[in-house]
This record gives structure tokens, C-alpha cells and sequence, in this order.
DNA sequence: GCCATTTGACCGTT
DNA sequence: AACGGTCAAATGGC
């Protein structure tokens, strides 16, 4: 990380300043759209503005989505290692742009991602790796004898409800297991594949991939396939009030909730980064130390982080779930 | 020894 | 053929 040079041209108001009224402002801004939101939902009745999968949304709903979306995405900006240094190239060299380039931050990731385990593992000793050596059962080979179960899942894939999450944290309270990454065509950063623990023992077909934004590191997409049909998704109930607004939660909270830790650690984060919230933030925070940060942000400050959108065109009626969607 | 993660191969889709 | 999603053996942590 390199050091930000704070340039003083600006009179008496410092760069770490500026930025933190800003932040404020865009948080008390969030605020008050995220208030409007609810108004809005209370006042209708309905269920909330979700745009799930293009279905029917109100204008209104859109509109918030927008505006929250834009909060989050300014703030993330800010809130970027990067930024400061870009801001301020920018801003000297006379351009408007505000710009987050990609810096040696950004390129120690992937390398760091999934490799360090690799390379420990064979520079060591001779590899004796036979993953994947084996013969997978073909599904076309299987096709005119498939049973009803696996037709009714090969129909599910097709249709299944999708949707997205930016956030800064890949913690999303849920019991989850990885079982894949990959590296992704154009993509800087590698894509996780998450199935549900519960997908053997209850069948719960729920699946999410997370993957880095490019341009924002510091903010994961995460995409979920399918709800919970599982009854114990909550990883740890004490966790619940950690970063997300319970009503920005996809996932029907289950009422016999298990307490069980699922991850231990989280490698898709770059060194050793921590995942719960309370010690991202200091981690975050720690990380912006170099633009002199003074008071540390609340927690007001990540709500604002989390927003929620979907990717492709299926309606589902949410009102049947019971659940809140922020989008 | 158990269990979660890693990771290369396999497979379906485009 | 390339790409993305999944599988499952190997591995490491506890």
C-alpha cells in the first residue's frame, strides 16, 4: 500500500477531511433513502420492491433501488484503498473522471487467492494429485434413463431464481460450503461456487458464487441460485444484527436456527482477511489509516456498503415466502 | 480420524 | 473450442 501524499491546495480542509464528511453525507443520504423505502412499502402494502427477475415493480421501488444503489456505490468508492491515490491523480491532473485504478493492492490478490495452497502443496513433494481423474456418470449418456428426480433437477437449473449482492463482506450469516473455484474469462479475480450444508441430509438446493469486483475489491458480487428449502440455514444466530439489515436478507431467517460455524476461514480473501464484520471494519479501517482517517465510522457506515440486485428474468412471488427484499 | 477446502478433470452449453 | 459449473480425490487443520 502505498502512501497517499495529501496535497494542500485545497486550503485548510485536508483530503481525510473531505472524505469524511462526504462519507457522512452519502451514509445520512442512504439514510434517509433507505427510510423513504419503507414508507413507501408501508404505505403500499405490498410486498416489498423487489425486482426480481424483472418482475413487476413499481416505479417507485426502482427509483429507490437507484438511489440506494448509487449510495452504495459512491461510499464503496471511497471507501476503496485505491481511491484516495486515484482521486488525487486525477483530480492534479485536471481530469473529472474519478477513476479507481487497479494497483498493486488489487494485483497481489489473485495470487493470493487459492495458489498459496497449491504451490505449498507441491513444491514439497512429488504431487500423487489424481482429482478429477475419474469417469463423471454422463448426463447424456443417462438421458432416456434418467429418473424423476433427476429430470425434476435438470428442469430446476434451467429455471432457477437468481439473484445479487454487493457487499464488502462474502459473510452472509448462512451455513455454506464451498466446493469449487474457478478462474473467469476477463476477470481479474477468481469465482467461488458455495452449495448449502444442508444440500445431502435435507436436499436444500441453494447456491451461491461469490466473486470480487474488479474495479472495487473491497466488494464481493455474490450471486445466489435458488433459495433454502433447508429449515437451519443461519450460521450463528448471535451474528444476526452483524453488517445487513435483517429486511435486506434473501433468506427466510429459520426460527430453530443451529449455531455452527461453517467457516473457519475464508480464503477467498486476501491475506488471511477476516470476514465477520466487527473485525472487517477495523481491517477496512486499518487499511485506510494511510489518508489519516481520525474518527473511526460506524456502523451506519457499512449498512450503507450492502445493496441487492438481480440478474436475470424470472418473477417469483415474494409475499408467498414471506420475506423483505431490499431490491 | 473427521471434516472442510483445494484444485484438476470432467461435462454441458454456447 | 472455449468457457463456466460441478465433481471428487487429495490435502490440511483440528
Amino acid at each position: 500500500m502505498s502512501s497517499i501524499v495529501i496535497c494542500g491546495s485545497e486550503g485548510n480542509i485536508g483530503f481525510s477531511e473531505k472524505r469524511e464528511r462526504l462519507m457522512n453525507k452519502l451514509v445520512e443520504g442512504h439514510k434517509h433513502a433507505t427510510e423513504l423505502k419503507l414508507l413507501l412499502q408501508n404505505q403500499n402494502q405490498n410486498p416489498p420492491a423487489t425486482i426480481h427477475h424483472g418482475g413487476g415493480s413499481s416505479a417507485e421501488a426502482l427509483l429507490i433501488t437507484k438511489i440506494l444503489r448509487s449510495f452504495a456505490e459512491t461510499l464503496s468508492v471511497l471507501d476503496s484503498p485505491s481511491s484516495s491515490a486515484s482521486f488525487f491523480l486525477n483530480e492534479n491532473n485536471s481530469g473529472s473522471q474519478l477513476v479507481i485504478a487497479a494497483n498493486s493492492t488489487n494485483n497481489d490478490l489473485r495470487s493470493e487467492e487459492g495458489s498459496s495452497e497449491s504451490s505449498k502443496r507441491f513444491s514439497s513433494s512429488v504431487p500423487k494429485d489424481r482429482r478429477g481423474t475419474y469417469k463423471r456418470r454422463s448426463l447424456s449418456n443417462l438421458i432416456f434413463d434418467l429418473t424423476l428426480p433427476e429430470y425434476t433437477e435438470l428442469m430446476r437449473r434451467k429455471t432457477e431464481e437468481t439473484w445479487s449482492n454487493v457487499s464488502p463482506t462474502t459473510e452472509d450469516n448462512l451455513a455454506w460450503r464451498k466446493y469449487g473455484q474457478k478462474d473467469i474469462l476477463n476477470s481479474k479475480f477468481p469465482r467461488s461456487y458455495y452449495r448449502c450444508t444442508r444440500k445431502y441430509d435435507q436436499g436444500c438446493k441453494a447456491t451461491k458464487q461469490v466473486q470480487r469486483i474488479q474495479d472495487n475489491p473491497v466488494l464481493y458480487q455474490i450471486t445466489y441460485i435458488g433459495r433454502h428449502t433447508c429449515k437451519e440455514t443461519l450460521k450463528a444466530p448471535q451474528m444476526t444484527a452483524y453488517l445487513l439489515n435483517p429486511q435486506d436478507h434473501h433468506q427466510t431467517p429459520p426460527t430453530n436456527a443451529i449455531i455452527k460455524q461453517e467457516y473457519p476461514k475464508q480464503e477467498d480473501t486476501p491475506s488471511g482477511e477476516i470476514i465477520i464484520a466487527e473485525k472487517l471494519d477495523a481491517n477496512l479501517w486499518s487499511e485506510l489509516k494511510d489518508i489519516e482517517i481520525t474518527n473511526p465510522p460506524t456502523y451506519a457506515n457499512f449498512s450503507a456498503f450492502s445493496y441487492h440486485f438481480c440478474t436475470t428474468g424470472f418473477h417469483f412471488d415474494d409475499h408467498h415466502h414471506g420475506e423483505s427484499h431490499m431490491l
